[in-house]
DNA sequence: ATGTCC
């Protein structure tokens, strides 16, 4: 790796195909081989024109966790990854912090979440409106439709938070919701999705491993850029917010694994040659049935994620408000770190894979012209660690040389097979407990916990000193939300 | 990530 400023590298390949690395020393020290490995695979697979990769990056599915692959010809369902459109959501609530000092009154929010948003393979929603549950007729419209103005009216969803979504909606192959509408005709006939009921009972649930909700309190850093960047993006210092993380659940699941097995056994009957010998990496190039079938798949199960997260949000306010009566709140942001977008590279039309990286548009980017970022640049929700914080990040102009594109957290460091083998649970839930961090997990999953994960200042610092973006505020976890099954008995 | 292997 030959270093080029203070936290960018190029990882130069054996076809003179460079890759942009985004990391400080420190940082670059933390890549594997397989991780780098899987980088140049990427890098040098067929009509791949860019690979970043991120200060988060480890071992992925065929291309690393953390890192941007560019293709303007061909679509590659490995880097899009298993979790379609996995996301963060932000909602900024009215309460200030001292409104949940008291451990009883987090207890009662915790208790009020969890009984309509569920942790865990498999759960759909539990105690939730029959108004809320999503039968076979809506669970259609809203994989085809995302967050239209119907679906959030049938689902209690402010309409106005659709305007707060990185995409709302997603289309078809073609451009259209028509084409999506006949694609999932065609899925729903075919044996793997006959669970579909099933998964659309998920809506408003955030699964296991790495998912989350946590509750936060606002720290906006004292700066006058950060001030006013912050009062655009509707963020309140020292007030109560609350983070979430999760995807498209089993249906999004249900999805990518169904096009990697059709694109897996396709390759292998017609022999054609997998980049670098890796079944994780098939591809389809744009224009074939393949693509078109693959595309239609993406958007119908991103389409799942959106309404779920934004389904999440509207049932933890609504729990909050259970607990703090006329407690208001508006949703911050909705962006993805696991979707293949066609944005404009390098002046050309290209198809942007994001595995684990988050789109970072600076102010004045065309694409945000319409939006209420017009000016300053979208949010960047980025999560840590409930330890050290997450943050709230704005891309700054230097973001163009990572394809407008920063990590998505902190990145895994330890294996969860080994975070589990090496690390004490009676020192990880007293470090939250000493901190007056609550949980509805009696003991904090080990593989989730603060040290399986890299340093989050040294990942900040990386991208704040190769300029891509700038903090405007800390989160601090007050509590938070998690699946317990990686917690010892 | 995922009814933790269709």
């Amino acid at each position: 790796m030959i270093p080029t400023g203070d936290a960018t590298a190029i990882l130069p390949t054996s076809s003179t195909a460079p890759i942009t690395v985004i990391g400080t020393a420190a940082i670059r020290d933390t890549f594997d081989e397989v991780c780098l490995q899987q980088a140049i695979n990427s890098r040098q697979a067929p009509g791949v024109t860019d690979v970043v990769l991120n200060p988060d990056a480890h071992l992925g599915y065929g291309a690393p966790v953390g890192c941007v692959m560019v293709s303007p010809t061909h679509i590659y369902p490995g880097p899009v990854g298993v979790d379609i459109k996995c996301s963060m959501s932000l909602l900024q609530l009215d309460l200030p912090a001292d409104a949940i000092a008291d451990r009883r009154t987090r207890r009662e929010i915790i208790s009020a979440i969890c009984q309509r948003t569920p942790t865990g393979a498999g759960k759909g929603q539990r105690s939730v409106p029959k108004s809320r549950n999503v039968n076979r007729t809506l669970g259609r419209q809203l994989v085809v439709q995302g967050a239209s103005a119907d679906v959030c009216q049938q689902l209690g969803i402010p309409s106005e938070w659709a305007d707060r979504c990185e995409d709302a909606f997603h289309l078809g192959h073609d451009d259209s919701a028509e084409a999506l509408d006949i694609r999932l005709a065609t899925l729903l006939e075919q044996r793997h999705m006959s669970n579909f009921s099933d998964k659309m009972a998920q809506l408003g649930s955030y699964g296991g491993g790495n998912h989350f909700g946590e509750c936060e309190v606002v720290e906006v850093d004292d700066n006058r850029r950060a001030r006013e960047v912050a009062e655009t993006f509707g963020l309140r210092d020292g007030k109560v917010a609350f983070l979430s993380h999760c995807g498209s659940r089993g249906f999004g699941h249900n999805l990518a694994s169904g096009q990697f097995n059709a694109l897996q056994s396709k390759f292998s009957r017609w022999d054609i040659p997998l980049p670098a010998g890796d079944r994780q990496l098939v591809y389809a190039p744009l224009g074939t049935d393949e693509a078109n079938a693959y595309l239609d798949d993406m958007a119908l199960g991103a389409n799942f994620a959106t309404v779920n997260h934004l389904l999440i949000n509207a049932l933890v306010l609504e729990a909050f408000q259970e607990v703090i009566p006329g407690t208001t709140g508006s949703l911050v942001y909705f962006i993805s770190h696991n979707i293949a977008r066609k944005e404009i590279v390098n002046q050309r039309p290209a198809w942007v894979h994001r595995k684990g990286a988050t789109r970072a548009f600076p102010g004045g980017h065309f694409e945000l012209r319409d939006t209420p970022f017009a000016q300053t640049g979208h949010p960047i929700l980025l999560p840590g660690n409930p330890r050290d914080g997450s943050a709230v990040m704005v891309a700054d102009a230097g973001a163009e040389k990572s394809c407008y594109s920063v990590n998505h957290g902190a990145g895994r460091v330890l294996g969860r097979r080994h975070a589990k083998r090496v690390l004490d649970q009676a020192k990880i839930d007293s470090e939250l407990d000493r901190r007056d961090i609550l949980s509805n997990c009696r003991r904090y999953p080990k593989d989730e916990a603060p040290a399986a994960y890299k340093n989050f200042e040294e990942v900040l610092k990386s991208v704040k000193t190769a300029g891509l973006a700038s903090e405007v505020a800390r989160l601090k976890a007050r509590f938070v939300i998690k699946d317990a099954s990686g917690a010892d008995d």
